[in-house]
DNA sequence: TCAATGCCGTAATTTTCGTTACAGTCGCGC
DNA sequence: GCGCGACTGTAACGAAAATTACGGCATTGA
């Protein structure tokens, strides 16, 4: 047995992917970022179903193990074998990030990965379960059309919502953001029609407007804001407050699509049979 | 490809040779030992290397695969992968919290938290600062027009981030989803400019098409795809693979979302006065 | 003790895999 | 616009791996 080539990066064999990733020509960074995105299932599979994963060529991967250092894909192959073994070894090693201080090796990055995380999970907690449930209820309910409605910004998870919500039940509508149209798509609101409208600051008046005129029509709204909560909330019948914190000028919409998903998935689950059944049918007609 | 013999041990194949040893011969026990005790690195490697290990010949290894119901040793490996990958899909975060064992207090919405969390994470830690840096530089050229394209689902995204960008700089357009318009969209593109596309799987035939054309009239793209990757990397320049795993039938685009932020985030900052003065400017015509 | 059955390893065979040579192509700079 | 160089995929080659055939050997029962 020969001791390869000491690439003796104790660390992590993915961190001498990272660290190589200048040397590398753009398709074998594509390699590069299949391996570190499925590390490191990926680079145990045979060099023909590895490249076809990255959409790059056989030899293309053979050139990017080649670069880092390694004698050849089994040798390479070898080595993330062995560093497998050594991480199941020791309980839970070290995931991230090794010993170090508070050194944010990305300073720009990754304090974006920390402030999306903080505002999913203070989101969550903070979340009442009742309140959840109530909401999937509503949804689910296909004597009620759902309209849906956002902001500036916000706008767009409303459609988010619309199309995942529009495959698994009828009568879903997304409100666009024309002023226009609001006057003619008041019309269509019925009496305990649900309106899902999102609305964060700083809060646009024509939204809170829309949505008073909405309650006033009888429906009932289900509010999604931030932590200091749109005026809106007087007239809504639930309101999901999320955390909207992020290092920019910009305030971070993550935690609100995360419950916007769990929502949908909620639902989803909630209509059984009936939403499988539609999204079959939605599919044939394609 | 055929879908191998439905071992639908969904738990573990490790299970799955625990419950066969009784109907193993001797030497086959000791390949399962070896097997379970190094699990899973020693199945990965080649059956020679496995053999030597657990002191038995070959044929045996196979034999022992054979009795546990796969079709082969590459199909055996094949499974381990697999359940390797979705197993580190979902590091589960944190140990056990506070307050004793795993009692998931509130069973439905708490594996949505954790499971957008752990997204966040696994796309931010694979995420190569330079490639982030590039895209970055990219948006910011003025003298490029940016495009932004999504499909069924991540139309929104495109939207969500045109919305943004177009505060912020000139020349940001949305490309809508109305495939009619998209013959004269693509003769907007100019060469060099920029085509930011969101494509996660089942990946649309008529977004990878626009890709492509767009690729051939000499546009950049930058293709924000899951961990399958989108067969349009082949034409990205850029390509952000992104972690979508979710319990639900639906991905999750909470990561994706996250990873948008973070680009406005940039962009602005780097484009500093140029960026203040504009939101200003706009601000003012309202 | 002998025969039969079933386990196991050696060795040959076949398939797949990794590797490399080569040619086309793309992008870059002059 | 025109070469030049670098990157990338195709295809052929060689090597190694998985698989199978076969024969020895141990164990068991008569």
């Amino acid at each position: 047995m020969i001791a390869t080539a000491s690439i003796d990066d104790r660390a992590s064999i993915a961190e001498h992917v990272r660290a190589s990733l200048g040397r590398l020509t753009a398709q074998e960074r594509k390699a590069a970022q299949v391996l570190l995105t499925n590390y490191p299932a990926a680079g145990l599979a045979p060099v023909a179903e590895f490249a076809e994963r990255a959409r790059v060529s056989a030899p293309t991967v053979l050139r990017f193990v080649a670069k880092l250092g390694y004698l050849g894909y089994p040798d390479f192959q070898r080595q993330l074998r062995e560093e497998l073994e050594a991480q199941l070894a020791s309980p839970l090693a070290k995931p991230s990030r090794k010993g170090g201080p508070r050194s944010p090796e990305r300073p720009f990055i990754d304090p974006f990965a920390e402030a999306a995380v903080a505002n999913v999970q203070g989101t969550f907690r903070n979340l009442p379960e009742d309140d959840f449930s109530a909401i999937v209820e509503l949804m689910c309910d296909r004597r009620r059309s759902i309209h849906l409605l956002g902001g500036r910004f916000t706008d767009a998870l409303a459609r988010y919502l619309a199309a995942h919500l529009g495959l698994v039940r009828p009568d879903v509508r997304h409100v666009p953001s024309g002023v226009g149209l609001w006057r003619d798509r008041l019309l269509d609101l019925k009496r305990r029609d649900v309106l899902m409208i999102f609305d964060i600051r700083r809060y646009q008046d024509d939204v809170v407007a829309f949505g008073r005129d909405a309650a006033a029509r009888g429906a009932e709204i289900v509010l999604f804001t931030d932590q200091w909560i749109s005026p809106l909330s007087r007239q809504a019948k639930h309101v999901v407050a999320c955390r909207v914190a992020a290092p920019s000028r910009w305030d971070s919409s993550v935690a609100l699509l995360a419950v916007v998903e769990a929502l949908t998935a909620a639902v989803t689950e909630r209509l059984g049979e009936f939403a499988r059944k539609r999204i079959e049918d939605l599919e044939k007609l394609r």
